[in-house]
DNA sequence: GATGAATGAGTCTTCATTCAT
DNA sequence: CATGAATGAAGACTCATTCAT
């Protein structure tokens, strides 16, 4: 029984590998059923064991590569906690961590960012996911809570929209250089991302 | 002779409105060359004749569409011109304006979003497009240049931000309602608009 | 050693009953092994420990429903046998007890015509057929032989041409409505059965 | 342009034939599309400018070969006219010729009956039927109308009854010698038909 | 006996592109 | 210029059957 699941486990990570490699080195419709099983050494057959089509395998691999692209920049924050207190530093060090890792990693965020959508990023960072130890947005909203300097109105609005300027931005210099290379872009979205969270405090009278 | 040239042109807008209707209603990928062919009423060996294949008639077809969202918007800050006499509020009236547009008519939105970059968004509204009577980027330009209130450090980019910005957050709010629907984005996204703008303002120190 | 022979007549039972009703509501080509062993909750390589293949236990279900049919029309015909005293009119009463009966089960209909032949049909009412306690055949000759009225030539060749005509006529007329509803044919059927009945008869001379 | 057509009509009836054929020797279960089109010498697309699906080729086969039959039988009866006065003898020759024919051509047998429904059928001999120059069924009418003899009620369901029960007895008999051989059910079913017609007849009165 | 994961040949269907007319 | 018939590679998906556990 324990070598049967064993298989199972091999096999399945063959195919998330090979799908990986594939989407991201040729694109996703590019990318064939026949390709991925013939890299991954298993029949076709097998595939529709372990997925319903193309488009399963593609969501599961996208909510997995930012779950752990988040989680790095999560681990990497830890490290370095003392040297962010403010919650606004956390977060630009977060956007940085992650567009720094895409931009030494182009084919990624090409992979991601034409098939994340907002509903499926939340999922593959929250508790819904069962596979993940580290939830991201549990660690995001026990941040916001704790942030004993100001109050923020609709965190999660913020969030997306952090998200949006930082991987649209960051995908078009990036990737295309347009209209400038990401590197000039750099101090703009830290400041416009500082922006963002200033909107979204709420003003304390006494 | 002008009756041949004439003909052309007939064939030619037929495919490009049949070609736009199909992939507004089914996307591109499920839209063949025998579907436009068809529902345009020539033969299929026509297509080749006026473009190169179908991702050709696509991108003509984007920049196209984008092209008017923006000269309707700003025809329609002409109208009402002074009504908005700081810069940053025609920018903000151009935004709203456009994400209305598109508000009401949510494939276009579909349609122009996943395949709009910035190079082929700038080659659209400038004058590299020998089609196009009003250049929206010299508009832009020359409503930068006068703006007699401020001076604005590199208004190329924070164009592109405030578009990207725009386009991002409105897709996924609009389309999907996530995370919350449009109208709740809304006041937030122009707060954010207005402190882009004031990021790229140069503070002039006397 | 009593309860293996049990739990092998459970799953035997439910891989009857899943195919059976996997065929009749989706067709035979339609359904899978997959879809029977599923219903029938028992593993895949299960089925064929107990069936060669589908067809296999295709052919020993049509057996079994043929002769579940006729003898539910038997038993009827003991019940109210006084009220036909005449072999003409016992074979009437059969026919028109099954065809009603299939009237009414219009899926079982389609399932069986298709794939009933004479061979099977005769296997599935007679000795050969181990698992019946009553065997129609038998029924039927000790009825003809019975039959004080007149002599029969062939009886088994007007058993079975009174079973094509009334299984091919009411096959359309039940399941189509072609040419005319089932209702409409019943009559000429009768009818025509009584005809076929007396063209098998020895006119005897004295 | 007649080029292209003469060959259109060379192509369609390649794929024709090569179907029927494979559909006679194997089956149409076994049949594949791929094979209906190596066999034809076209290409696989080509099938589907033709044909939706095989079911498509199928019904137009069987309809093609049951008005071929039925036309045959026809122009063999005109030939002999004089020889068959009476009406009943012009069905018992049509219906004799069909089923002498289907014995000598076994496949075609087993090809049509599995598949010939009531309403295929009454398609393939009718007006309806554009290609046909006879009409089998308008022959029918006018042959029962012009019968001078007697007056038939419902000669549509007598016609469908006559040729239930020669296409279903003679497919068991011809096929698989079941009951008997078609031979010794032959002169049975020439009685049936007749009694057939005559449970049609209306009785005149003076 | 029972299981169910794995197989891979087999099937249908689509479609961009070509080219003879 | 315009046509549209023909192509055939390429794709997704199914399923009876086997066999290690």
């Amino acid at each position: 029984m324990g070598k049967i699941q064993e298989n199972k486990q091999i096999k399945l990570d063959a195919l998330f590998k090979s799908a990986y490699d594939l989407f991201i080195s040729n694109g996703i419709e590019k990318t064939s059923i026949h390709d991925i099983v013939n890299k991954a050494g298993v029949a076709k057959g097998t595939f529709y064991l372990y997925f319903k089509d193309k488009y399963d395998i593609r969501d599961r691999l996208i909510a997995h590569t930012a779950e752990k692209l988040f989680v790095s920049a999560y681990n990497a924050l830890l490290t370095d906690q003392l040297l962010y207190p403010k919650f606004e530093d956390k977060i630009i060090f977060i956007v940085d961590y992650i567009l720094d890792e895409l931009n030494t990693n182009k084919m990624t965020l090409r992979f991601i960012y034409k098939n994340l959508s907002w509903g499926l990023f939340r999922k593959a960072l929250s508790n819904d996911n069962l596979t993940n130890e580290i939830h991201f947005m549990d660690f995001y909203h026990k941040m916001v809570e704790k942030n004993p300097e100001v109050h923020l109105k609709d965190p999660e609005i913020m969030l997306f929209t952090i998200i949006e300027l930082a991987s649209s931005t960051s995908y078009s210099t990036i990737l295309d250089n347009e209209p400038v290379p990401y590197e000039e872009m750099k101090p703009y979205l830290n400041d416009h991302i500082r922006a963002i969270i200033h909107n979204h405090i709420i003003e304390e009278h006494i």
